[in-house]
RNA sequence: GUCCUUGUAGUUCAAUGGAUAGAACAAGGGACUCCUAAGCCCUAGAUUCAGGUUCGAUUCCUGACAAGGACGCCA
């Protein structure tokens, strides 16, 4: 993986630290764990800079200062430092070679896509499991999130050398269903004229009545004097999720987005998964029939204790002990979670990833603690969760509910702003921020949205290529370090470019891709300042003009691999 | 009452424990005979409060205060 300098240095930091080790000037059981390599802020501080004299001088009982002077004998040995300094409270800054810089920025082009790619997986596969709305309406804008951040997620993790999976859970089995289908039945009724209303719990919206259009044309009056629930549900439950998903899908694929399964949990329990799920955490010691106490949060006039099902949840220091079965026998939700994820290990996978809802942000706990005891391994579940998109219209908040039907579609937001720019805006701001969205900004005053100053970069940089090409500009000579020329504005964009392999690592570790946004949204300013400072096509300078367009190649490659993984177009001019 | 998330510029948002806290919009002021002015340059403007850990805290911990959310066998 040694295909960028950020990372043959960082390697060379980390040989230089085990020679100290080895030859005794630091501890030998002293732990490298916190030793960074990385990019200042303020370019004086040099290309790269570290940490490790300061955070290994307590373990070593000596000053930074002393660790640091014998750790920069070793880095300035390294080819590519051009010199290396101790400033500051003890930091190493190290400042590279223009050459190597330079020949980093010629072979971006050429790896295109593998630039940056690395290989943090250890082996293990990556189900990213996003959207899973359920299927009982259309989108709305908060949905909208979940599906950017999930896609983006498995984009990074891709090119973080995982193998990665894309599935949208389907609910298809539970009691929302139930409701969605006592809805349809109620409009279905209505078009036959019948005096009934939609029952209070049930979806009001007038898709419904769509949906009940449909089930008409197709089947008749077939369905007019059936009145037992369970009937209805058998029959209806397929062709009401199925026509729900219709709605679903489309504003999927505008985001451009695509799955490789809609798993059903409806199918998945017409196997042995979740008694298997059950019975091997029942062998392991970790389910048990008991009763659970009263609820805390508000009073319940008719609570009764009960034998359940439960999971042990308190085993693993949690509050209080989960249901796996209800009452009735049917399986809870949380039992059904179980069961699901018990599926995605016996698939292979175990790197499990769900966007998540914040507001279901607390029952994940017991889930990750389940996920546990099956596998008698920590780290296998990671829940992305996100916050609600606060929605302005008019400066009003909208209140986002598929029950009372005064939703804000993501399907007409998408037909105002544009795939690209809902993607990148989502996209800028850290899934647990409670994000505002002003419709009328987003919609009237689409010109201010950052992707287009991000797109705009792009664009620049094949008009750019266009101009040379018409000025017959081609015959520029080949490159030596000797003759390379970097200017502060082009060297500028080269440190970006050089540390896109630590972003992609600091972002798929974390799994916040909307650090991707924001490099290149900072790489793009970089761009336009360089296209603002300097002419890069030159006739009478055509050495100059190489160098130029050398880098200019790079940051191309780049911001448009970025993009990329932000699931945002680049187009090659605006 | 318990738990989760969040408090940064007038506003919307950034900042892997790191050096002088960055952008955008809004405000004020500039620069094209020149590769796309959806761009560039300059000015002004912020870490809710109080402790603690650390060489160093917007970041981690504790406690206030504030906002949003969750709290039976609902998904």
């Amino acid at each position: 993986m040694g295909n960028s300098l950020y990372q043959n240095l960082r390697a060379g930091l980390m040989a230089a630290l085990e020679s100290l080790k080895a030859s005794g000037a630091l501890p030998s059981d002293i732990s490298f764990a916190n030793v960074v390599l990385e990019t200042p802020r303020d370019a004086t501080h040099g290309d790269f800079a570290t940490n490790a004299a300061m955070v290994l001088a307590k373990a070593a009982a000596q000053s930074p200062q002393a660790i640091a002077q014998n750790i920069l004998p070793h880095l300035q040995k390294l080819p590519q430092v051009k010199t290396a300094e101790v400033a500051g409270p003890g930091f190493i800054n190290i400042f590279v070679h223009d050459a190597d810089l330079f020949a980093q920025a010629q072979s971006i082009p050429q790896l295109k896509n593998a630039y940056g790619k690395l290989d943090l997986s250890g082996g293990q596969k990556a189900l990213v499991e996003y959207v899973s709305i359920n299927p009982t309406g259309p989108i709305h804008v908060g949905h909208g999130r979940n599906a950017v951040f999930g896609d983006a997620i498995a984009n990074l993790l891709e090119k973080a050398g995982y193998p990665v999976y894309r599935e949208y859970l389907m609910n298809d089995a539970g009691g929302q269903i139930r409701v969605l289908v006592r809805s349809l039945h109620a409009r279905y009724l209505q078009l036959f004229g019948q005096q009934v209303e939609v029952p209070a719990d049930g979806y009001p919206g007038e898709y419904v009545i769509d949906i009940a259009q449909k089930l008409k044309d197709l089947d008749g009056d077939k369905w007019l004097k059936v009145t037992d629930d369970e009937e209805l549900f058998q029959g209806l439950r397929k062709f009401a999720v199925d026509a729900c998903m219709d709605m679903i899908k489309p504003d999927i694929k505008t985001m451009g987005i695509t799955f490789d399964n809609y798993f059903s949990e409806w199918d998945m329990h017409q196997t042995s998964r979740m008694p298997e799920a059950v019975k091997l955490l029942r062998d392991k010691g970790y389910v048990f029939e008991g009763t659970l106490p009263p609820p805390k949060g508000k009073e319940v006039k008719d609570y009764r204790p009960v034998e359940l099902t439960l999971f042990k949840a308190t085993a693993f220091g949690l509050e209080e002990d989960q249901p796996i079965y209800k009452r009735n026998g049917e399986p809870t939700y949380f039992g059904q979670d179980i069961a699901y994820h018990y599926d995605k290990l016996q698939r292979g996978y175990q790197l499990l990833v769900t966007v998540i809802g914040a507001a279901q942000a607390g029952s994940f706990r017991p889930l990750e603690k389940a996920i546990e005891a099956l596998t008698g391994e920590k780290g296998h579940y990671h829940p992305v969760p996100y916050e609600l998109v606060k929605v302005l219209r008019d400066g009003q908040p909208v209140k986002l509910s598929k029950r009372a039907g005064n939703i804000v579609l993501l399907s007409d937001v998408l037909a105002e702003t544009g795939a690209d720019a809902f993607r990148f805006t989502m996209l800028t701001v850290k899934p647990t921020t409670l994000l505002t969205f002003d419709l009328a900004k987003a919609v009237a005053k689409n010109m201010e949205n950052p992707v287009f100053y991000v797109q705009y970069a792009h664009a620049r940089l094949c008009s750019v290529f266009r101009q040379q090409a018409e000025l017959g500009l081609t015959d520029l000579p080949g490159l030596t370090p000797q003759t390379v020329t970097l200017t502060p504005a082009s060297r500028a964009v080269l440190q970006m470019l050089v540390q896109y392999p630590l972003v992609i690592e600091l972002a798929a570790k974390a799994l916040e891709p909307h650090r991707l946004a924001t490099y290149a949204h900072q790489l793009a300013g970089a761009i336009h300042h360089w296209y603002a400072a300097e002419k890069w096509l030159n006739p009478e300078d055509k050495a100059a003009t190489a160098s130029a367009l050398a880098v200019a190649q790079a940051a191309q490659t780049v911001i448009a691999d970025a993009l990329a993984l932000c699931g945002v177009s680049a187009p090659q001019s605006m």
